[in-house]
DNA sequence: CATCCACTGGAAGATATGGCGA
DNA sequence: TCGCCATATCTTCCAGTGGATG
């Protein structure tokens, strides 16, 4: 029997659930929105714009509203025409002092051709020439620094900028620091005359509850997914696991997104709580690889001899332990191997990045040290070893062995 | 109760890389 | 070319840790 029938895709736009799109409204934040809006008064009055820092984790909102809130900003100021707005940008994610931060305002205030390079010039220099460009924009100039974070305590420009006019740096130009922080104790490390200016606006961005997740999850959903594309339970289901997690609500739309995606491809129309559970898995495990990509060649051989020492069944395991390991696995891959001073360092950055656990051991008169093991399941850790390290023959000997264990 | 083990983690300094300006 | 600058990654050195041991 044939039979035509309409077929529906589950998602109608997906971009709705991505990263870079912009809602038309925010959901659930309406009190930070308030006191966001309260800080910036000033911009629209005509006056110096306040210093606002911004903290709370990620997926909370913060660059959501930011962007909402000054392009509301920048529409609603034209109707005055004695008040001239610039907003500058920038992810400082990957950027980790402020000489570094500078910079790339810099390239991002000169056209393009003209930028200036990452190294080599004094500090000083970098900032005379970001407020060559400041002043060159004249106005009001808002500066929008997202995980400010990274620049960890070397703050000097977030002690610069905010005092340029008074310094004689800037005379046209007024700057509005606006940071971003996702990391609670970031405030902690700057300097005390830092906290003062930078933190002249301080807006605190809770965790999203479920249910809260849930709303924004259905509003979004509207937009993105098909009619009847959502099983069951499967909001629900998303928000409870980022609730429970990080109350991000990032986490809980990639989480439906990628549902979708794994109910698409199974040609499924429906996405069900059991494919949200795989797409969680999923994502734990790109999270933990990026982790591990992001090492350098000394710290996946570390991550390596922890993993080889999973496989013969040996772990936990302590730091001599490993370093034994890891010793032998740069000779037979024929890199020099580094002091245990530094592996020890690079087995801390992977208990840090969530790869590794560790347990003290306060065994008196045998010493405290501590225990390492995997925190991730074994096949995501050699998956991403074998995707990463040229150490084939290892490898291979490696998953030999925890085949034997049983592993 | 002092001592000691076998680490941990902080700090300072070395080395290498890449780039500036004269 | 030389002297400087910023940065990442390592090495070396060392004080601190706290229960077991004598």
């Amino acid at each position: 029997m044939h039979r035509f029938e309409r077929k529906e895709n589950v998602f109608r736009n997906k971009d709705a659930l991505g990263e870079s799109y912009r809602p038309e409204t925010i959901e659930e934040r309406d009190e930070e929105i308030e006191a966001y809006m309260q800080a910036l008064q000033p911009v629209v009055d005509g006056w110096e714009p306040n210093n606002i820092f911004l903290y709370g984790n990620t997926g909370v909102g913060k660059t959501a509203v930011t962007n909402y809130l000054l392009e509301r900003l920048q529409e609603d100021i034209e109707a005055y025409d004695d008040v001239d707005l610039s907003v500058v940008s920038l992810n400082c994610k990957t950027l980790n002092s402020s000489y570094q931060v500078a910079v790339e305002l810099v390239n991002d205030l000169r056209p393009v051709g003209q930028e200036i390079s990452s190294t080599g010039y004094p500090q000083q220099t970098v900032f005379n020439k970001l407020y060559k460009e400041l002043e060159a924009l004249g106005g009001t100039v808002i500066i929008v620094l997202d995980e400010i974070d990274s620049i960890g305590d070397r703050d000097e420009l977030l002690y610069e900028l905010p005092r340029a006019r008074a310094n004689g740096n800037l005379e046209d130009t007024a700057v509005g620091l606006i940071g971003i922080s996702n990391d609670f104790t970031f405030q902690d490390q700057l300097d005390p005359r830092v906290q003062d200016t930078l933190c002249e606006r301080e807006l605190q961005f809770p965790p999203y509850d479920a249910p809260e997740l849930e709303n924004i999850l259905r509003s979004r959903a509207e937009v993105a997914l098909a009619e009847g594309a959502i099983g069951s339970g499967v909001l629900e289901f998303c928000a409870a696991l980022a609730a429970r997690d990080s109350g991000s609500a990032r986490q809980a739309l990639d989480l439906l997104r990628l549902a979708g995606e794994i109910t698409e491809n199974h040609d499924h129309k429906e996405i069900s709580q059991d494919h949200v559970e795989r797409a969680r898995l999923q994502l734990e495990q790109e999270r933990v690889q990026q982790g591990m990509r992001e090492l350098t060649t000394h710290g996946q051989l570390a991550l390596l001899a922890v993993v080889s020492k999973t496989a013969k069944r040996d772990t936990p395991c302590r730091t001599r332990e490993l370093y034994e390991e890891y010793v032998t696995l740069c000779d037979s891959s024929g890199t020099s191997a580094l002091s245990q001073r530094s592996v020890h360092n690079h087995l801390s950055d992977l208990r840090m990045l969530g790869i590794l656990s560790a347990h003290e051991n306060r065994s008196g008169s045998r010493g405290n040290y501590y225990s390492y093991e995997l925190d991730v399941p074994f096949e995501s850790a050699i998956e991403a070893m074998a995707d990463v390290v040229r150490l084939d023959t290892e490898i291979g000997s490696i998953r030999e062995i925890a085949s034997l264990n049983d592993v």
